[in-house]
Parts: structure tokens; sequence; C-alpha cells
DNA sequence: CATGAATGAGGATTCATTCAT
DNA sequence: TATGAATGAATCCTCATTCAT
């Protein structure tokens, strides 16, 4: 599944110790990040989320980012190998985060359009309230470290690859959904509207557009927008 | 319109003395660049294009960049104020050259449907063709620089924008698309899957993510993806 | 005499407590070393002669001495004043032992060419025991420190210069020794063969050039060296 | 050979295109350079010289050595890859450099013991001159460095040692070199002997250490000093 | 007395920009 | 106008040293 939802990190403590067990990452982040009090984490992460969604990798400055956590740089080299370890951590912290939030909606009862409002809800919701790490998720698809964050990535985004098709694939047998589409092809789809609603309500260039394609007061419409795109998704897959 | 369609940009001479007649380039590029000829200025757009998709912004290197280009980096500055103003010169470039092309579509007949239908066809051709500047089009929305870009990318997106509202509206009229839609949000939603399936194309990151949702062969089966994409959105417009 | 032999340093217990009684170095070395255990103070000294050895002064990093130690930094500061201080402890330790080893065979029966022997002998079998010290000793000929160190040093060499006079001076007047030669020049001479032979085979540079010059075997030919070696001096010194 | 014979470095233009050539060295110092007045890199090479001779590479500031040269560090980095590679371009210079004078010597006519006289005179002179270099050469062969340091000096050690040896066995059979003993060692302890006496000359450790196997004044008596090294060696090679 | 996390000054390296030729 | 060497501020990262626990 994509990035889609983003709520407050801090909640899950235990990904970064699930983190550092792994083999990939032992070296990017380092024990003693762990052993901070959540408050320091906390700081730590959001100065990090803010600096790399403002300024890109190349653009952040980590002496920045320091001085914005009240930590000293040398701290920050104590708990990350590097930079592109704490970016990397950064981004699998948001992926983490998302992944407890799409947990919950997948857990929930219901069959894909009761999801989808679900998920569209949450969109609007959490794109909002975790504007940085929306933005760094979009900073994240951009060349130049595109393969490591794909590896830490892509099991939560094939994830969310399955429940959409699989989802379908039910409809299908329902008798709700269309016979003839490709489940995957359209989960592809649904996906990519997800994305593209995710960064509209978080990323500068985004959310000019969609000012531009619907008005300057879309960001005061979430039911119309809501129920609009549930319509248009509705069309794409319902009988 | 988003920038889904990147042809060749040395076919548009004349929109760099279009930009910098505008007033808010006129000390970003310099004249002095319209008097190259268009095998130098090729060189230097490919360069330009090239380095600042693959590294972004901050990571690109305005002397490798001049390097590649074979010119020298103090003529750079002869022709470009400084680095940004190379930057939203590349950026003005690849919106050019996508409304030419665009330009193209909209003159043609037929309705949104079968206009529809070019646009993808357009996009599965152009995108792997232009992979520099469809990377540059998804690191650009990317904050930064996002107000400046968003200057010289809004005319064109207003354009698109407004086709596609209209042209629901006119189907609405015609009775070929359902009536309780919003022309404006589903226009939006329908470039939103436009441009994630522009980045599905050219981009390593939503390249491998339209892998895992679809299969690794996915770039072998353009047509069943045209048609499936086809049939997701008549299934959303359509009655 | 230089430190051409280098035998286990923690059978010098004293070596320290002495020092640390002395004008110069009683801000150097803290009381608080002394009362640790043998056990304790070798690990430190062992980790410390590496890291100086491989490293050089600049090179070398306290935190990873400690850490090879198994002592916290911390301890460290508090049983030297801090990074020269430490440095100069191991050399001064470098050279109380190997005063030791000289005592021993200065006090031994015998002419100079028996003596001569004996120290051959020794220099082979302790510069490999105790390579990291012997690289020590050519570090720290190494301007930078050189006036701190020479002050630890100074009164060793001089019972070497002595002792290498003495003996000429009484071989002289046995009638074994020409009457022509400068018996200071000679012992000088004499010693400088020595401490080349030590890190002959003790330090990589020398060790390649020492192959390159004889073979690669070598090291394994001891007694044709040693042999060869004393033939040079009896020759030098001789009747 | 050993690097005991420092003359003037900018004497010798072609050593650094030469240098360059080479396959190793290609990447560690740039064209460029070469392309500067002999001036200015005789500037960068004083600077460099002494800033390593002086703090050992470690401790070495490029900064520090960009000042005292008057230029910025931005050139030197234009000139060298790294500090390593201005670090080994001086150790081939000062090889380079000694070569020559080397070269002058085995060229000149005369036994093993002239050319030894003149090698002896040379030592006296040209190490007082180029006491940076001298120490420099010492530094080297410390641990850090010592096998690109090797590679670099290695053939004009293996030089050295042909040369002694090979003059060695002619003397054997003219009949004015003992006939028991080994050439290769030989040449190795007389080297050795003139490697030493070349550091007692420029640094100050070995100066010290000079002075209290000799006296206070030895650097006053040069002609004693040579007088009796030329005895101590005639007495281990001669008849 | 021991610890080891925290500090921040220092140093290697890069790169946008300038300017003499 | 073109060049590309020169510049030096900016930035990542290290490590000697301190100090609260």
């Amino acid at each position: 599944m994509h990035g889609f939802l983003l709520s407050r990190f801090h909640q899950h403590r235990h990904c970064i110790s699930n983190y550092i067990d792994g083999v990939i990452t032992i070296r990017r982040i380092y024990e003693s990040f762990n052993k901070l009090s959540d408050e320091k984490k906390d700081r730590i992460f959001q100065s990090a989320i803010i600096e790399f969604a403002e300024h890109g990798y190349d653009g952040a400055n980590i002496n920045t980012i320091a001085e914005n956590a009240r930590i000293s740089v040398g701290s920050m080299y104590q708990y990350f190998e590097n930079k592109e370890g704490l970016y990397l951590a950064i981004v699998h912290l948001g992926v983490e985060t998302l992944k407890q939030v799409l947990d919950g909606i997948i857990a929930s009862e219901g069959d894909l359009f009761i999801k989808i409002e679900r998920i569209i809800e949450a969109i609007q919701i959490h794109s909002r309230e975790n504007i940085h790490l929306t933005k760094l998720y979009n900073e994240m698809t951009t060349e130049g470290h595109s393969e490591l964050v794909w590896n830490i990535v892509s099991d939560m985004e094939g994830v969310t690859a399955n429940l959409y098709a699989t989802l379908t694939e039910e409809g299908q047998k329902d008798g709700i959904i269309k016979k003839d589409i490709d489940p995957k092809l359209f989960a592809f789809f649904l996906d990519n509207l997800f994305i593209l609603l995710q960064f509209s309500y978080a990323c500068e260039y985004y959310k000019e557009r969609f000012k531009m394609f619907v008005g300057e007061d879309v960001f005061d419409t979430d039911e119309l927008v809501a129920e609009q795109i549930l319509k248009f998704i509705r069309g794409a897959f319902g009988l």
C-alpha cells in the first residue's frame, strides 16, 4: 500500500527496534537511538522529517536537524550511521506508521467500497495532520535513493496491492464488481488515485494544482470531494 | 493539463524568447542563450534535464551539466542567471514541449473518450521516450521550488483542467456522461490517473511499484494497460 | 641504548609510580591508574600501544583504545590527563621495559662482542614478539612530540651510548679493538645498526625493504643475518 | 635505495607528468597541477612537505597547506584527488629527487669506497638542506600508508640494493673486499647506516640522540663524522 | 570511582559562482 | 563572447573531552 496515511509516528516505539534487528539496516540506525526517551526521539524525527520534506535529501542539513531537535551533531551520528541512515530511518518510520493505520482499516468489517470510504476519509484527515511525512513520501519517490527506499517500502506496497486485488476479486464473485476487469490493474489505478489525493492535501505544488482544477475553496469541501471520488471509483469498479 | 507528454524539446525554439520577454524571468535567462545554435541549446538542455532528473535540484552539479553539454561553466552563467534560473528554464521548456503535444490532441476530432484514448497512448510512448523529462516533472513537484515552478506550470495545468471539465460538461449534455458528477473534480481525478501512469513508465520508484501491483511484465503489455485504464475511466464517467 | 628490546611490559609494575613521582609528568598520569589491577593496566597498555603503533599519534582514537581495553572513556581520563599524557605514558613504559632487558645484558659477563651477540639475538626475538612496541618506537621518532618523547627516552639512550663507548674504550685498552677510532661515534654507528635491524623485523615499510635487499626469505634466516651483522661489526671495530 | 638525498625538488618538472601517466596514480594527481607555473608548484610542495613532515599524515591540515601555499583549498582539490593523493605525490617527488642525486653518484667513477665517500658527503649536505623532505622520509616509514608508500619507493630502494650488492661483489673479485661476506646483507647494513645518518642530520629526535651519543658539537664536526663512518664501513667490508 | 552519552570545535571535501585571459 | 582556473563558504562527519548519573 502507499504512504497515504501518516499518523503520529511516536506511537510506534517498537518499530525502530524491529528495524535494527533486521539485517539490512543494522548499521544505519544504532541501538543508542532506541534508548532515548520518547520525547527526544520525537524531537529528532519531527526535526528530520521537516528538514527532509522541505529541502529534499540533498538540500537537508544535518546540523539544522540536530539544532532543531535540540541535540548536538555528534549525538546525531551516535544514533544514525550517516545522513542516508537517518533518511532511510525516517522513511521506514513513515511506512511503519502508515502500516498501522492501514492495518486498522483492513481489519475492519466491510466490502471494498466501504473500505475505500474509510481510506478516503483517513487520507483527508491524516495527510493534513502529517503534512511533512506526506511531503517526504512524495520526495522519496524521486530518483537518487529510490532503490534503497523501495527496499523499505516495497513490502507494504505489496500488502496494499494484494488487498485491493483480493477485495476486487471477492467483489467480482459477490457480483458487486464488474467481471471484465483486471483486478491487479484496477487495484493499481485505485491506489494511484489515493496517492495523488494524498499529495493534493499536503504538497504545495499539488495543492495549487488541486485549487486550479477545482477551485480556491477545495480544502473546505472535503465531503464533496469524498463523495465525488467515491462515485468516480464506484463507477469504475461497479456494475 | 499535467506534464504527461514530453516530446523532443528542441522543436520549440521560440519558447525561450517568449520566456525571457516575460516579467518574472527576465533575470533568470539571458538573451545570449537564444543566440546559440539549436544544436548547442539542445546539448545544454539535454545535459541539464538528465542531471536535474537524476540528482534533483540540490544534487545536480552545474559543472557536470556544462561538461556534458560540452560548454564551459562560464558560458553557463552567461546564459542563465544562476542554478535556479537554469532549473526553471528547464522546467519551462518541459512544459512548453508538453503543451505542443497536448495542443495536437486537443485540436484533434473526437469526444472525451476518444481524446482520453489518444492521451493514454501518448503517455505510454512519450513517458518512455522522455524518461528524464518525466522524472524531472516528478522532481519538480517536490517542495523547495514549488512556488516558482507553479508559476511556470500553472497556466498549462489550467488549460488541461478546463479542457477536461469542458469536455465532461459537453459529454453530459450529449448524454454520454453521467449527470450527477462534478466536472471539475472528475477532471482532477482523471488527470491524477494520467500523472501517476506517466510516472509509472519513467520513475524508478513508481516503476517498481507498477511491477509489484501488476507483475514483472507490465511494461510488455501496453495494450492491456491502455484497455483497462480506459475501461476504468469509462466506468467512472460513463453512463 | 635505543629501544630495541621490548619485552612484556607488565612485568614492570613500578615504572608508573616512579614515573608520576617525577616532576615533568605529574599532571599527565594520575595516581588512580596505579591502583588498578595489573591485568587492567595491561589491557589498557596493550590496547593503547596497538592503536598508537598502527595509526600514529594523531590517527589514534582514544575511544577505540578504551573500547579495546574494555574500560570506559571516562576512566581513561581519570588515569591520564589527556591523549598526550597517555601517549607519553606508553612511550615511557616501552622505554622502561626495554631498560630491564638491556640491564640484563649489561650485567652479564663478557666483552663488547659477546654483548653484541646477545643484543642481536635479543633484537631478533623481541622485535617480533613486541611488534607494536617496536612500531611505536619508530612512530615516536617522528616530529610532533619528539621533544617530550626525548625527555622520556634520553636517559636510557644515554646509558646505551655510555655503555657502548665504555666497552669500546675497554676493548681498545685490551687490544681487541682498533685504537684509531672514536668510541663515541662508533657507539653511535653500532646503535644505528641495531635500531634499523629492529625496525626491519617489525615495521611494514622496513620489512619490505629488508626483503628487497636480501630476499623474500630473510625472515627465515635469522642465524645467517646474526652471523653476518656480527661479522660486519667485528670488522668495523676489530683489529 | 633509501631517501637519503633530497635536493631541490623543483628541478624535476617532468617527474610529475611521468607520474600521472602511470596507471596507479592516474587519479591521485591531476593534469591541472602540471600546468601550473614552477613557482606555484614549488610553493605548494614546500608547503605540503613542511606540513606533512612536521605533523605527519593525520596531523597535517590541508587548509593550512593551501593557505601557506597562497592558494585556495578548492584549487588544492583541483590538483590532487584528496589528502592521500597529495601525500603520495609528495613522497613520489622526494623519491624522484633523490633518484636524480643518486644517479649522479652511481654514474661517477670509482669503486665502492669512493662512492661511499661521496654518498656520505651528500648526506651531510642534503639532509640539512632538505630537512623537511628528510623528516618526511622518516614519517613515511610509519604504519598507516606504508603499503602505498612502498609501491612508490620500492623500485628506487631496489636500485640501491642492487648497486651496493654489485659493487661489493666486484670488490670481492678485485680483492679489496672480504670474500666471506654476504653482499646482499652487507649492502643492507650499509644502507641502514646511511638512513640513520640522514635522519640524524634532520629529525629532531635523532638529532638529540646524535648529540647525546657524540656530544653537543657533532653538527660542527662533519669531517670527523665522515672520516669515522668511512673507517667503520671500511673495517666492515675491507680486508 | 566508573560509565558512556553528549558535546561541538575542527577538518576534509564539494560546488556554485566569478573573473582574468 | 568563451573559457576554465580559482575561490571559499558551506556541509558532512569525527573524535578528544566532559559530566551527570
